[in-house]
This record gives structure tokens, C-alpha cells and sequence, in this order.
DNA sequence: ACCCCATGCCTAAAAATCAGGCATGGGGCA
DNA sequence: TGCCCCATGCCTGATTTTTAGGCATGGGGT
């Protein structure tokens, strides 16, 4: 079945997260709002925070079924710009009021998933070492988290595109460069 | 429950008779677009007829919840209108597909249902007999499926809207005439 | 300090969905 | 014409999902 239930609970509860910050939004508000038993919430979910992380994984899964390969890091990152802009206003009330360690779980989980697919790209093919890849991979990570972070903390400012843009040109070429020097002979 | 399993039957349905005319559209069709399995359709419908009837009078209902009350004939028209155009590939593939008979029931049904609220709102508590309203009721009525089937025959263009203004004008007050020669004294 | 309410959980009943199969009948094709 | 395919409508029983109602806990606000 296509669990149309759990998508509704999820649907309803972005709505709310629109509307206010998580912390004035209950299961029972959330029920209500979708006109179904509070039991079913728990059939479904946990608690809230294991219905953020499971619509966030969701999230970075529909990223990786969008792109199934991805050419240039800052389209990596671009997609989960997307992702988050079109639900701009629930994403900033989890940043601001989710815990912080649930707030970096969520991210770091999107960032490696995602990460892991444009890797798979660049390589190409390509084999580097176990080790190497576990380097980039993280380095990689690291950044796309830094940037996200940074970006959240700012209210999630429009004219990141084209800082996007200009990151491109900086560091064109880098991560094939960094890659090539770890390819195994 | 809220029943989103039904209401995911629906758009799916919807959504295929966008795309082409009823009779190229199967229950299988329908199941495989929402992802359920076959029976869970009959378990909700009976048949696609009736899954169509289900949907147009949920429409009319979205309608009577939408206009309470409705004041003008023509405000009456345009919300069949509203709805019917949201949707006017769909309905155009079932005006041209379906049945004859299975088309007019559909529409009489609209127009019946909304008519009656409208009628509701006219009379303004005012008494008349019953025999009379029901001449009334059969007189608006006829009278609105006969201006939706020609609009419908001519394929839904969009200048019904000012057909209605004009017709507005012209009949101005004829309906509340009608009502005051019926009232009981 | 007290109360209220959200939470998380439990049980049992009811409802909804599923898999698999069967008979029918109409449409298309040889 | 006869045959075959496939959609239909229906059935059974198993399984999953949803519901109603209640209970204990703990934190926040008065």
C-alpha cells in the first residue's frame, strides 16, 4: 500500500511547522489537524522528532531520485537548497527550534547521502583507496554542512545561487584534482 | 478516518481522465497509478460509474459548504462553473464518453443540489406551498442544465462568465417576482 | 505545591487493505 | 464465425491499519 496516512501526518505537520515554531505543535494538534486517531501518530511515528527524521530522509532520498547522478558539487548542494526553499518558513522554525543536535543529525544525514551520490559520480568509475575515500567523502560533507549551516544561520538569504556560482569558478576542477591524485595506479 | 486512501483513488482517476478519454481508463489503470491493489477499489466503489457519481457530488457538496447561502442565480451558476472549469479536461472527456444517460444524471444532480440553496436563500423564510416550490425548484433547475449542457456543448468557452453578467441584467428581479405571487398570505 | 495537559503506551475491537482465485462477457483477431 | 484475451465484479480469508478508551508519567504554568 502507499501509506497515505503517513503521508498526510507528514503533510499536516508541515503545515503546522509553517504556521509556528515546533514547539507550539503537539501530536494532537497534528491528529487533528488531519482528522485522524492519536494512536495512529504512534502506529506511524515514534515521537516528532523521529517524524522530522524520517520526512528529512525522504527528503534526501527524492533529492538522490531526482538527481541520480550529479555532475558539479555546487549542483549538490543546489538540490538541497531546493529541497529546504520551497519549505523555507518550516525550516527555519525546526533550525530555530529544534535542539541543536537534532538539527545537525537531520543535516549531516542529508549532506551524506547526498554527498555519497555526487561522489559516486565524480569518480566515475575510478578506484581510489578505502581510506582515501573516506577522506573526501568527509571533507566533502564538512563543507556542504558548513555552507548549509551558515546559510540557515542567516535566515536563509536568496542570493546564495550566486555564491554558488562564484564558488564554482573558485574552485573549479578541485575535487577531480583531489581525486586523481588518490586514483590507484 | 479521513478516508485518504478513497480520496487518493480519486485524484488518481482525475488525473487519468486529463490525460485521456473514460473510456480508455481501467479500474487496473486506476490502481496502478495510486498503488494499491485492485480489490481495495471495489472495496470503496462499486464501479467507475459510480466513482464518478461519488466525485460529482462531493463537488456539488464542496460547493453548498463553500456558498452557505447564495444570493444571486448567477452566483449559483458560477460556482458549478468555478468547479467544473478547475478541471475541464476531465470533464470534457466525460461529457464526450460517458453515456448520455449517465452524463445528464450527473448533471441533475449538481444542479438540484445547488438550486436548492440557492432556492433556500431566496425565499428568505418566506412560506409558499409546496406544490409551488417544487414548479420553482424544477423551473430553476431546467433552467440551469440547460444553460450548463450548451456550455458544455460549445466545449466550455470562457466568456460564459459574461454571458451571466448580461443575463444578470436582463432578468433582474424576476425570480423574487416569481416567489412574491406564490407567498401564502 | 498543585494541577493540567501532553506524552507514550497498552488492550481489544473494528475497519481497511491485501493476495489469490473464479465466472462472466465483450472486443479484437484469425 | 469461433476463439482468445482481458477487464470486470465478486468471493474468501489473512493481514495490516485504524479506532476507542484508558492509564501512568512528567514537565510547565498558576
Amino acid at each position: 500500500m502507499a501509506n497515505f496516512t503517513k503521508k498526510a501526518i507528514e503533510a499536516s505537520f508541515l503545515k503546522l511547522l509553517t504556521e509556528r515554531p515546533l514547539s507550539q505543535i503537539t501530536v494532537k494538534d497534528i491528529v487533528a489537524d488531519c482528522g485522524i486517531n492519536r494512536n495512529t501518530f504512534y502506529y506511524h511515528f515514534e515521537d516528532i522528532p523521529k517524524l522530522i527524521e524520517d520526512m528529512v530522509e525522504e527528503d534526501a532520498e527524492a533529492i538522490i531520485r531526482a538527481y541520480p547522478t550529479i555532475e558539479k558539487f555546487e549542483d549538490c548542494l543546489g538540490a538541497v537548497l531546493d529541497t529546504a526553499l520551497s519549505k523555507k518558513r518550516a525550516v527555519l522554525h525546526i533550525y530555530h527550534s529544534a535542539s541543536r543536535d537534532i538539527y545537525e543529525l537531520y543535516l549531516w544525514k542529508v549532506c551524506d547521502h547526498v554527498i555519497d551520490v555526487y561522489l559516486a559520480t565524480a569518480l566515475n568509475g575510478r578506484r581510489i583507496k578505502d581510506e582515501d575515500l573516506c577522506v573526501i567523502q568527509k571533507y566533502l560533507s564538512s563543507l556542504a554542512f558548513g555552507i548549509i549551516s551558515n546559510w540557515l544561520k542567516d535566515g536563509m538569504p536568496d542570493n546564495i545561487r550566486a555564491v554558488f556560482a562564484r564558488l564554482s569558478e573558485i574552485k573549479k576542477g578541485m575535487i577531480q584534482e583531489m581525486i586523481s591524485r588518490c586514483e590507484e595506479q
